[in-house]
DNA sequence: TGTAAAGTCAACAGCGTTGTTGCCTTTCCA
DNA sequence: TGGAAAGGCAACAACGCTGTTGACTTTACA
C-alpha cells in the first residue's frame, strides 16, 4: 500500500535540514512574508507538527534561515583569494546559487541589518587593496564595497530575469566579469573629454 | 457626533490615488506578497467596500501600483540629460525615493520581466556614449547598464539601512557619486600591476 | 429634479494559516 | 529490554483575509 512508501525517517538533523531547504527555497522566491509553515512542511514532505517540533514558531525559522544565509554569504566574501579573480567568482557565485541573491536581497528589504562582522572583513580587504601600490590613489573602500555588493548580489536575478537558457546566461556572466575588470583596470570614459568631473575627482587626490 | 467628522468624500480619483498610495507604500515595505487589501483600507481610512469598486482584486491593486512604478522609473531612466550628471542624478533619485528602489527590487524578486522598453532607451544611451569619442574602445553597453542599474537601485535601500541620520546618507551618496565617477573615468587599479586581469581586457580590443 | 455614480455599513461563507493538544507508532540506545 | 526521543495523525479554536451582497446615504450633473 501507500502505507511501505511512508516509512517512518529518523533523522532528527536531516529533517531539520530539510525543512530549512525547503524554507529557504520559497522565502527566496516569495519573501519571509510569504512564507507559511503548511507550504514549507508540503515542500519538505513531512508532517505539519514535525516542524513544529523543530522551530517553536512561524518566525524561528525564518531567523534559522537568515542566520545561514548570512554564514554562507559571510564565507564567500571573506574566503581568502587574489583580487583578481574575486570579480568572475562572485559573479559566478551568484548565478549559481540564485536563491543566495534573492534571499539577500528579501534580507535586505525586510530588515535593516547588514551581518556587520562579514561586511567588515569584506571592506577590510578593499582597504589593503587601496592601500597596496597597485591600486590608484584615493579609492573610498567602503563605497567600492557597496558597488562591488550591489552589482553582485543584483546579477544573479537580474541575469536570470534576462537570459533564459543557460548558454546565454554564462555568456552573459563573463561579459559582466569582462565589462567589471575593464572598469576597474581603465574606466570607460577618456578622461580629457569630460573635464567637468575629472575636476571633481583629482581636486579630492592633489 | 462622530457622523460630523465622517464627511462623505466624493472625489473618485482622489479616492483612487490615496489606495495607490497606500498601497505602494506598504508593498514597498513588505512586498507583494504581503499587501491585504484590509491593510490599504486602514492606511487610506477608507472603506473596504470602496476599494473593491476601483479594483476588482488584491492582484489588480498590486498591478495597477507595479504599473505607475515602470512608468515612473522609465520616466527617470530615459529623462534627457548629459551623461555626466547622470550619476549623481541616479543616487540623489533613489535615496530620495527610497520605496522605488524598494518596489524596483520587490518587483524584479516577484516577477521577472523587467520593462523593456525602457530598458532598451537606458541602454541605447550608453551604446550612443559607447560610440562617441568621448568614451574608451570596447566598452559593452549592456552590462555597463547592468552595473549602474544595479548600484542605483540597490543603493537608497542599502544605504538607508547602513546610515541613520540624514546628513550622513547625504554625504555618504556624495561619496558613492564619487566613486563611480572614479570608476568610470579611471577605474581602481594600476593596470601594469595586474598583468593577468589586463590580457583579458586588451585581448578583446585589440 | 430625478437618476446614476460613489461612498458607507454590516454581514456572510469560504478559505488558509497558526499554534496546540492528545494519542499513537517507530526507532534508538543506555 | 524498556524508556526517551522523534515522527505522524487528527482535531481544535482562533484569527484574518477575501470577495460578495443588500440596503442605505450622499453627491453630481444632465
Amino acid at each position: 500500500m501507500v502505507e511501505s512508501a511512508r516509512t517512518r525517517r529518523r533523522d532528527f538533523e536531516d529533517n531539520r535540514a530539510r525543512l530549512l531547504a525547503a524554507a529557504r527555497q520559497l522565502i527566496s522566491e516569495r519573501g519571509p512574508e510569504g512564507l507559511s509553515i503548511s507550504e514549507v512542511v508540503r515542500v519538505a514532505d513531512l508532517n505539519r507538527t514535525t516542524a513544529y517540533k523543530h522551530f517553536r514558531t512561524r518566525d524561528e525559522l525564518v531567523s534559522a534561515v537568515m542566520e545561514s544565509l548570512a554564514e554562507e554569504v559571510g564565507e564567500m566574501l571573506t574566503r581568502p583569494m587574489p583580487f583578481g579573480e574575486r570579480i568572475d567568482f562572485m559573479a559566478r557565485f551568484f548565478v549559481q546559487h540564485p536563491e543566495v541573491g534573492r534571499l539577500a536581497l528579501h534580507h535586505l528589504l525586510a530588515e535593516n541589518p547588514f551581518p556587520r562582522a562579514a561586511w567588515d572583513l569584506f571592506v577590510g580587504q578593499l582597504e589593503r587593496l587601496a592601500k597596496s601600490d597597485r591600486a590608484r590613489d584615493g579609492i573610498h573602500p567602503e563605497m567600492l564595497g557597496h558597488i562591488l555588493m550591489a552589482v553582485g548580489i543584483m546579477w544573479g536575478t537580474q541575469a536570470n530575469a534576462f537570459y533564459d537558457d543557460e548558454a546565454a546566461l554564462a555568456k552573459a556572466t563573463d561579459a559582466l566579469g569582462r565589462e567589471l575588470k575593464r572598469l576597474l583596470l581603465y574606466g570607460v570614459l577618456k578622461p580629457e573629454a569630460w573635464p567637468e568631473l575629472t575636476r571633481v575627482i583629482d581636486d579630492e587626490v592633489e
